[in-house]
This record gives structure tokens, C-alpha cells and sequence, in this order.
DNA sequence: ACTTCGTATGAGCATACGTTCAGGTATGCC
DNA sequence: GGCATACCTGAACGTATGCTCATACGAAGT
């Protein structure tokens, strides 16, 4: 009677003992896979992912990226917050405008390879 | 008085529409990002990141899964589902069990630049 | 000083996401 | 056949996310 079923299904071992041993020594850290599926689910926005590949070209400030992605400026501005907190971009203001570009070429690289990704099935 | 601000704050040309003009003709289509968010936002889960990595070095079962990255057998499967889904994970049937395996370099590859990009900041 | 313009921010709301719970479907063994 | 095992699925629930609206802030321009 007693099911204590779920996660204790085979109870941390399972059938394949070794296995499990070897892939927990090397599971990525909780922080580190924390940080990764952050940085991930910044990415994971079609706004921002408009946004991002558009100032991978050239700097761009606040009203010409939501002219461009076609959505309101607080909007925009909101996700941008959301890249500046991840260190997506960087920022620098001049006069009333403030002028986005992509903090990190490896960046850029990511996000080309996942645009790549998608368009080979 | 009248007032009809955000998105036409700049009615679609502010200071900049040769910027504008050209960000608008480069920008990825409403399509590819669509779908290269919803392939980051895959990836954009801790748990998610967890099962990815260890599937990157070996093939692996639904339990043996839920061990290493100590979550409940059903909640895994979720999992697997939204991976099968975006058609990062392939798996076949032996029997009872059913193994999971990266069905993409590429994918690995995204995977392992992300968790690199978090160690140099 | 007052207004205008570009931008930032907070509240509110609808929707999406991730986990758990409770069954449901195959497969293998007695 | 009957039962246990390994996995899948749908509903439910709390939380997070993204947009809009209204407002606030700071730098010009008058």
C-alpha cells in the first residue's frame, strides 16, 4: 500500500546507479544554472529579441527602438531595463536622449546563433 | 492639451529616420523572432538547464533525470515535453524506460556559451 | 520660471509558466 | 490475468511576465 511514488519512484537510484552518480558530479551548479536559464530568459522575448538584433547593427535611442519594433515607448523602455539588468546592453546619455548599444560581442553572437538555429531544422 | 503620447511620441520618425529606415529594413521578421525567443525561452529555465547539461554528456533516462537534478518524476516529464517540443531533446523507448538524448549539437553548443558567457563577467 | 520633449518608473491587469496532484497508458514479470 | 514499474497527461494553483496607463524626472528651449 504504502506509495510514496514521485520523486522517490526509484528512490536516488534507480536501475542505473552509476549514471546518476556521474551525471550529478557534473551538473552544472544551482547558481550557475540559475544565471544561465536568466540569461536565457531575457533572450526568450520576441521584443527583445527585435530590439537586441537591431542594435547589434548601430546605437539606437529609446523612441527610434520602439519606432522600429513598432511598440510604445514605455514598453520599450521597460524591456530595456530588463537588458540593462542583465548587462545586455549599455547605455550612455546625451542631452535628453539616451543611446542603447550591445554590451558584449559574445552577446551578439548568441543571439545570431539562435536566430541561425532556427532556420535550420 | 491634446495628448495622444507613447508610440507617437516621435510619430514614427523622431530625431532619426534614416536610422530608423534603415533598423526597420535589416530587423529580423516578426517570425524568426518569434521563434528564436521561444528557443531561448526553452532554455531559460533552471530546470530545464540542469537536464539539457547532463543530457549533453550521456543519454538518460525520465528517473535517472529526476535524480540528478532532485525533482519529482512528473515534473521532469513536463519538462522533457517543452524540450521535445522546441526539438532540443530526442528520445527513443527501450522497454519501460525512455531515453533522452541533445537531438542537436547547436543546441549544445548555445547551451555551453551561455553557462560560459555567466563566468566572465 | 515654465513648458516641451525624451525617458524612466510604478500600479494594474491579463496571460503565460512551472510545479504538484491525481489519474491514465504501456510494458514486463509473477 | 493481475500487479508493479516507468512514463505521460490534464487540471489546478501560485507566481512571474509583458503591456498599458498615468505620472515623475531631467535636460533643453522659450
Amino acid at each position: 500500500m504504502a506509495k510514496k511514488k514521485d520523486s522517490a519512484v526509484c528512490d536516488g537510484l534507480c536501475k542505473h546507479p552509476e549514471t546518476i552518480c556521474l551525471a550529478k558530479a557534473e551538473l552544472v551548479s544551482d547558481l550557475y544554472a540559475q544565471q544561465a536559464a536568466g540569461l536565457f530568459k531575457v533572450l526568450g522575448d520576441p521584443t527583445r529579441v527585435k530590439m537586441l538584433h537591431a542594435l547589434i547593427k548601430r546605437e539606437m535611442c529609446v523612441c527610434d527602438l520602439a519606432a522600429v519594433v513598432k511598440m510604445g515607448q514605455s514598453a520599450v523602455s521597460h524591456q530595456l531595463r530588463a537588458l540593462r539588468g542583465a548587462r545586455l546592453v549599455k547605455y550612455r546619455r546625451e542631452g535628453k536622449n539616451a543611446w542603447y548599444s550591445i554590451n558584449d560581442k559574445h552577446i551578439a553572437s548568441l543571439l545570431c546563433q539562435g536566430i541561425e538555429h532556427i532556420q535550420h531544422p
